[in-house]
DNA sequence: CTCCGTGCAAAGATTTTGCAGGAAC
DNA sequence: GTTCCTGCAAAATCTTTGCACGGAG
């Protein structure tokens, strides 16, 4: 269980072409447990040191830029500090409560139709951040 | 001329409720003299400093801040620093150069064909970051 | 006159870095 | 054995805050 877990995890680095290490299995294992969610290095980091304690915040930060880089997280920038979102499901974007502040992967249709008006630039990737308030947050009387 | 220019910057910070002061008339001028741009506070202090060299590091920040919430100003989240715009168009969105990082203004078509796929998420605004190479760095051989 | 804005300095929050020892392959 | 990763501590970067004074309305 346990140890089906830790191949997992090994597997999923190698494939990225990541060293396999305790602190990446462990940060990586944040992520494979969490399902979907946008976690900030401190998230990470608390986390993480639930299977290894003596992870550093150096390190963890350092990982997550080597796993964004590679593709094996995303980021998200909204306010407060980024996030990493291991959903790499190239059609989902973010929904972020304006009130509660909680983001969710959102999909949305009509984005192969979107057509940009100016010439000259070299589209790679489009970033969506959709904005609002939730199902809880819209029940909700105020600003 | 001089005396136009801060006629028309204690005009647009009334229009939006806010007292006039050397100080807010700086960083306003700072944009109204821009154009287009994107700018983080350091930038804006810098500039407006010249107009005000005894403006502070902290009036910029909580007068940035009072001008996004009035609305006289708008946020721009990427790499880095926040970066604040003064384009108040709401059908404008943002590219940016993964290599010079570089941002520019820029319009779509489409927008209204969005549609989010989840229900009971109230929709308040919506914002496009296309990522990519500018005509300069396209010609660029690479990273 | 009253309220609000400003400046200072300090603190807080977030992220990066250099380097020595140790682990991965 | 070589290369890369980790942890520590320090620093760099970015932003917020408390408070006393002074200016705006």
């Amino acid at each position: 269980m346990i140890d089906e877990r830790q191949r997992r995890a090994i597997e999923r680095l190698q494939q990225f072409g990541l060293r396999s290490t305790p602190q990446r299995r462990a940060i990586w294992n944040v992520f494979a447990q969490l399902g979907q969610g946008h976690l900030t290095a401190e998230e990470v980091l608390d986390r993480a040191q639930a299977e290894l304690p003596e992870l550093s915040r150096a390190t963890v930060y350092k990982t997550l830029g080597e796993f964004v880089r590679v593709g094996l997280l995303r980021t998200v920038a909204g306010h407060g500090p980024l996030r990493f979102d291991p959903n790499l499901d190239a059609s989902h974007h973010h929904f972020i409560c304006e009130r509660c502040q909680q983001i969710v992967d959102v999909h949305l249709t009509g984005i192969e139709q979107l057509r940009l008006q100016q010439p000259g630039l070299r589209v790679h990737r489009i970033r969506i951040l959709v904005e609002g308030r939730c199902a809880a947050c819209a029940a909700e009387p105020d600003a």
